[in-house]
DNA sequence: CCCCTCGCGATACAAACTTGCGCCAACTGA
DNA sequence: TCAGTTGGCGCAAGTTTGTATCGCGAGGGG
């Protein structure tokens, strides 16, 4: 086991950069990410591989310009629900979860309880979706909607070491 | 043309099952996405390329679970700034939109006037994010942080049609 | 001191992508 | 109505890319 100086999760710097790379653009050819580390190509290939094994690598998606698609609203929403109980928290995150509007959802400590980034054609489909999500949830105690003017920024990436 | 039935953007129906094919796998061969819409590849292949060319597809990446690379913190950050100058925000866009660690930066109406997903390695390290991106600003007035106990669902996934 | 294990590199193979070509359908304008 | 034009599809060949196998060298433990 040669895999030097790994802060966490087993990664060493190899995998560190070759993650770099494939965050910013996972069809780069793995000859060039060798070129690019300093690892044959087979190298990569496995450690790829592993990465993906192991849920380092959780997906490998396209991403797509919500505006190109006819869908240019993007809301966030703060949610404060009125018990804390966990099946009634449960059954709130597999709606949420289940919500294809929903882009992303947390749950979270401070005044608010959850906090969901949602994309939406239109108004009215947000207004729709409010009564099917909060106002026929007799747990939610209200929410708060802001309407994003600019996504000035939007990714998953993650800072690497 | 013969591109039927287009509600926007000049996307068909066979452009709109192909995205939502890559959207959740971009790994997927274009033989058996072919299948899958009853396409021959190459004209998969035309319809991806179109598609990358006119920003429909923005990227292509792999996702990084933060968990597994040492950055299980995920805080949003709800801003709010004194002043609403344009090249006052647009400072402030461009330091929010230049720190690593801030995934996704929307300017929204309402209460706030920013929010921010952050990922982060401890607690100390967001308190020196704290100090870095808002203390620094005189024209941020206050912010509230949201720490995230549950990452209930995070992706970028847009619903097509 | 030797053996065992593990990872890397090189090569060979298989699969996928990419390109060029001919055909067909739909739109345009006379 | 009909010819011209445009754009997309499928097929097949060429090329790139990904994948499996092999042997080698470097630690670690018996």
């Amino acid at each position: 086991m040669n895999r030097q100086a790994t802060p966490s999760g087993g990664l060493d710097d190899f995998d560190l950069k070759i993650l770099a790379i494939l965050q910013r653009d996972n069809a780069t050819p793995q000859r060039e990410i060798g070129k690019a580390v300093n690892l044959s190509a087979p190298a990569v290939q496995r450690r790829i591989r592993r990465m993906e094994e192991s849920g380092v690598i959780a997906a490998n998606v396209a991403v797509v310009d919500p505006d190109k698609v006819g869908r240019p609203i993007t809301v966030i929403v703060e949610i404060a629900v009125e018990s804390e109980r966990v099946d009634l928290l449960d059954a709130a995150k597999a709606s949420f979860a289940a919500a294809p509007e929903v882009q992303q959802c947390y749950y979270v400590t401070g005044e608010a309880d959850f906090v969901l980034v949602v994309t939406v054609a239109s108004m009215a489909e947000y207004e729709a979706l409010t009564r099917r999500l909060f106002f026929a949830n007799p747990n939610i105690r209200r929410f708060r909607t802001l309407v994003a003017m600019d996504r000035v920024k939007a990714g998953l990436t993650v800072p690497l070491a």
